[in-house]
DNA sequence: TTGAAAGCGCTAACAT
DNA sequence: ATGTTAGCGCTTTCAA
């Protein structure tokens, strides 16, 4: 009966190639090319490294062979059902193909976001995925100038000269905007994330600004509000609004996370949703399906997107051209909408 | 004016050091010990450095320091508010430490798990995280044979030998169902997660019936469900119980989410919660405390708990013993427990 | 204090 | 088809 060697830890190619007389290129090769080694040679050479309990060193091969099977991600935070769906998406995705997923987050610094991309760089991942679309020229520069793949995500323009995988954000605040519009709504209202060092949460507002301008209303500066992404913050805001002399009889939150808090809030104040004041959130994640009211919002489908992503960038590495992809958003209409109360002008739906 | 030259991608500690008529060895000092250099030849390094844009490259760095400065975590889905927030809290700790975060996620397949475990060791991490207690042990004889230190979390069992930083599920569990029995209840139900290849929804199941069986009340099988951590599912659970012919007062969830569901579905069938049937939750994740009824449950602190965790890996990595951390849960009482409608026994909470 | 040089474990030319 | 060998870029003795 063979005796089972406990796999030391110290066992490489090389030794293991000594002690079995055949060469660390054989065994190389057939960890690396298997097709390219005779059945009989790779059996045995597969039987040594199997009882060595053989496990490569990554830090080696990838000094040898330029490569590391690992892609960075980037993301705000991963305390966010969507940033941590697009995780999910992009990491199965590459899972996949062998790849591993370094996982970094910036909390909205664009600081640290270019200490995370200098950092991604030096571990070597053979591309990455980032969020938004602004940032210090320099880091993208530095990316090109390491022929790092990349691509940005959940935002959408024409204009940019990098892979993107996204949608365009002002567009889908125009298309909320438009809705509200159409259903008779007047005297609007914004809480939106924290737009400085947050892209999409600025065209968004942009967005939404401009749908009413092209119709006539105006936005005055006090209908809008920018808040952290978070419940308590939200009701603040909303309790901000309702405390106007006017107070809109619609609000675009900047997602359902702030959607759902002043949702609650209105609830807490006791007025009726949507009969009093409708609300609209963004991204759909499952909360605003699942909460009562239904929270009517545009579905970002976030998993889909990170597999996306995945897909450009390991194409990339393969060294095919990437094409970009902006998606639609779909908008999900559920139960805190309504036309305003008044609204004897309401029209049809868009 | 000096010329910006542009960073060339294949600039080497070496190419540099030739170019400014310095040693690769010094400019390697001043980046890892740089006391041990005089700071005029320090200075003049650092210009050099700056000025060809040097990024290291960790694979050399690694294959020559045998360190990566990278560490894994290995968790079953990163969409879970629980497992995102561990997640986010070790990546922040580790971070200030000027490590990396390798995640991998495993969807609650053992198979994956160990496949994972594998693959973080091939890239080298200094050190992981896991959750749970049970695997094939030879996977904890390959760490240990790796020399890799890890952490087990979100369980803890003092007889286990390795290092951990959670709670006891079993006495959680427990804590819970005495609580409803002390309340009054006495027909209780369990909406669980898979407990197959999950031993902290098996610990909690063993602990719940522990305690009843402890105080004379039995559990039949038909009071158990057991079911993938999802609203909808938990729904249909939540209706078979309420389908029995005697139907629980009070139903313990595996976690919040499966609360929430539970909870959704009593309502939709008109049953008020609490007056009606009691129901708790596992977690204490944000929608706990903002859905209405708020649920009753426990309270993980999971940010921290990550925190700890890499606390734990990054001494481990030092060379310090591990230090185990078995926290309390504590029992957050909202708005879904109460006790039965006809109970006149009801006793005061403990 | 600084430089020269020997690896770290592997891959991929190149030679056979 | 297989073996030999030269690096990959860095850290770290060891000498100077």
């Amino acid at each position: 009966m063979k005796r089972k060697s406990a796999p030391l830890s110290g066992d490489t190619l090389k030794s293991i190639a000594a002690a079995g007389g055949i060469s660390s290129a054989t065994l190389s090769r057939v960890l690396n090319h298997p097709e390219k080694v005779r059945p009989d040679l790779r059996a045995r050479a597969m039987a040594l490294l199997a009882e060595a309990g053989y496990v490569p060193h990554g830090a080696a091969r990838s000094l040898a062979s330029r490569k590391t099977r690992t892609m960075g991600a980037i993301i705000p935070t991963v305390d966010s059902a969507l940033f941590a769906k697009l995780v999910d998406g992009m990491q199965q995705a590459i899972h996949e193909h062998g790849y591993q997923l370094l996982l970094a987050s910036t909390n909205y610094s664009p600081g640290r976001e270019a200490g995370e991309v200098r950092a991604l760089i030096e571990r070597g991942v053979d591309a990455m995925m980032l969020v938004g679309r602004s940032r210090d020229p320099e880091l993208y520069e530095l990316l090109h100038s390491k022929g790092i793949p990349f691509v940005t995500t959940c935002h959408y323009d024409a204009a940019d000269p990098w892979p993107m995988v996204g949608w365009d954000n002002a567009a889908a605040a125009q298309r909320i905007a438009d809705y509200l519009l159409d259903i008779g709504h007047r005297r609007l209202g914004v809480i939106a994330g924290i737009s400085k060092d947050n892209d999409r949460a600025a065209d968004r507002v942009a967005g939404f600004t401009r749908a009413l301008t092209r119709r006539g209303i105006e936005l005055p500066p006090q209908y809008v509000i920018e808040k952290p992404y978070t419940v308590p913050e939200a009701r603040r805001a909303m309790a901000t609004l309702l405390r106007l002399p006017e107070p809109p009889t619609a609000v675009m939150c900047g997602n359902d996370i702030l959607a759902y808090g002043a949702l609650q809030e209105c609830l807490w104040q006791n007025l009726r949703v949507p009969e009093q004041i409708s609300i609209t959130g963004f991204d759909n994640i499952e909360m605003a399906a699942h909460c009562r009211p239904g929270i009517t919002t545009l579905n970002v489908p976030a998993f889909e997107l990170g597999q996306r992503a995945a897909q450009i960038l390991l194409a990339a590495d393969a060294g095919t051209p990437p094409e970009n992809v902006c998606i639609e958003l779909e908008l999900i209409v559920r139960d805190t909408t309504a036309p305003p109360r008044s609204s004897t002008s309401a029209r049809l739906g868009s």
